[in-house]
DNA sequence: AAACATTTGTCCGTATGTATT
DNA sequence: AAATACATACGGACAAATGTT
């Protein structure tokens, strides 16, 4: 069955440990003799454990010194409430959605790793076209986690607002936790959506949207078009 | 003396045979076994190089088959403080500069308008590659206010970092004040500029750097490499 | 289908190096 | 100077996934 690996759960026990405030943030922990103790394993095992948890950026070592727990405002809060089109609305345009597609299914290798999720979940899949002042601008796939959001797609259809629907299910706010951009050619079904050419050049977003608590609840990719979008961060 | 440990050198060996072409992109690297042979090391040795490159995202590992080379473009943080160098180490990767213009001359209006300039008034440009293990990765044209910064070309040639440069002037800490992004397909110099063919996808970045009192003392612009850059925003 | 070889993943143990306290 | 703590490197053994015969 589903064997977990001993640093794994190691990583785990600690990460819980430090989230219940068993550890304050910029803390040492036990030495690694010690946790190698405490759990009954290897010191090496208790290193794979904290390794990861280094990469996570949850704690950080420093060599002959322990290790620490990573100050959380470090993190840089750029973007963070950066909608599209929140700007497209502040820029006056006319701004609105065509609806291509409400579904739900089974969600697929992307889907689920972005919205830690098992295999077999089920996700509402969302997917239209986005118009500014009648001009199709993007086009947008959102999939959202199905057991905890069961009237999303009912809401989306009537007021197609991904953030009015989330507010009816009790989410006032959320952030974007990740925002990861590329520049593509425009293969022909896309094309055909946004009534560009084959080859054009589109921009890519892939975009995870996370509940106060950090939960991912949306995955979102959308392909702007390259001539009438740009993309702007502000601090 | 700088004692660099083996697992690190193994890791930029293999990172520089990858780079060179010597792995093609999704081909399987020998196994850790093999490897271990090669460099005359224990196999977990190896596996603690390959394992840093799979955080870089050069590679990737499939139990029980072995460790392919990721088709997998570099991310590149678009944050306050991120620049691309940095984030380009911070990746694992050998990332340096090739200069191909330095040079003062008036500013035209884009960046006068940018870096809030008067009509004539000059601007130091610098303009280059950026490589990432000496693959072209982008071609950038940075723009500084001349009066301000007298020096700035003989600091750019000497050590042709633009931290370090702004660090001997006096400014220690600047923040990225603004940055668009958008989509563009390659013309002829910029494709030759990145080992590219015309018509393909870029990432034109254009950003504005500010010191702490919020003036504007650099006005640049980036076409990245579509192919290989991905930009991420992480909160 | 089943047995086998290959390859990565996990875990243990030991020793030594290097930075910090 | 000594003790403590993380970093590196070696070695062996078995598990788990994959590919081949």
């Amino acid at each position: 069955m589903n064997k977990i690996s001993v640093w794994k759960t190691i990583a785990t026990r600690i990460t819980r440990d430090i989230a219940k405030g068993h550890y304050e943030s910029g803390s040492k922990l036990p030495s690694e003799a010690e946790l190698s103790k405490q759990f009954s394993v290897n010191r090496h095992t208790v290193r794979h454990a904290i390794s990861a948890l280094v990469e996570d950026g949850l704690v950080y070592t420093k060599h002959g010194s322990g290790t620490f727990v990573a100050t959380k405002s470090i993190r840089y809060n750029v973007g963070k409430r950066v909608r599209f089109h929140q700007s497209a609305q502040a820029l006056g345009h006319n701004a609105n959605k065509r609806i291509l597609n409400l579904s739900t299914r089974a969600a697929d290798d992307e889907e689920r790793k972005a919205l830690k999720l098992r295999k077999g979940t089920e996700v509402h899949i969302f997917e239209g076209i986005g118009l500014i002042a009648g001009m199709p601008i993007s086009h947008f796939i959102a999939a959202f986690p199905a057991k905890r959001f069961p009237d999303m797609l009912e809401n989306l259809s009537q007021n197609s607002s991904i953030t009015n629907s989330f507010k009816v299910v009790g989410i006032t706010d959320y952030t974007r936790t990740l925002t990861r951009i590329t520049s593509v050619i425009a293969d022909t079904t896309t094309a055909k959506n946004l009534n560009l050419k084959t080859g054009s050049a589109l921009l890519r977003s892939i975009s995870i949207n996370s509940d106060m608590d950090g939960k991912p609840i949306e995955y979102g990719r959308t392909w702007f078009s390259g001539d009438h979008i740009e993309l702007t961060i502000e601090n």
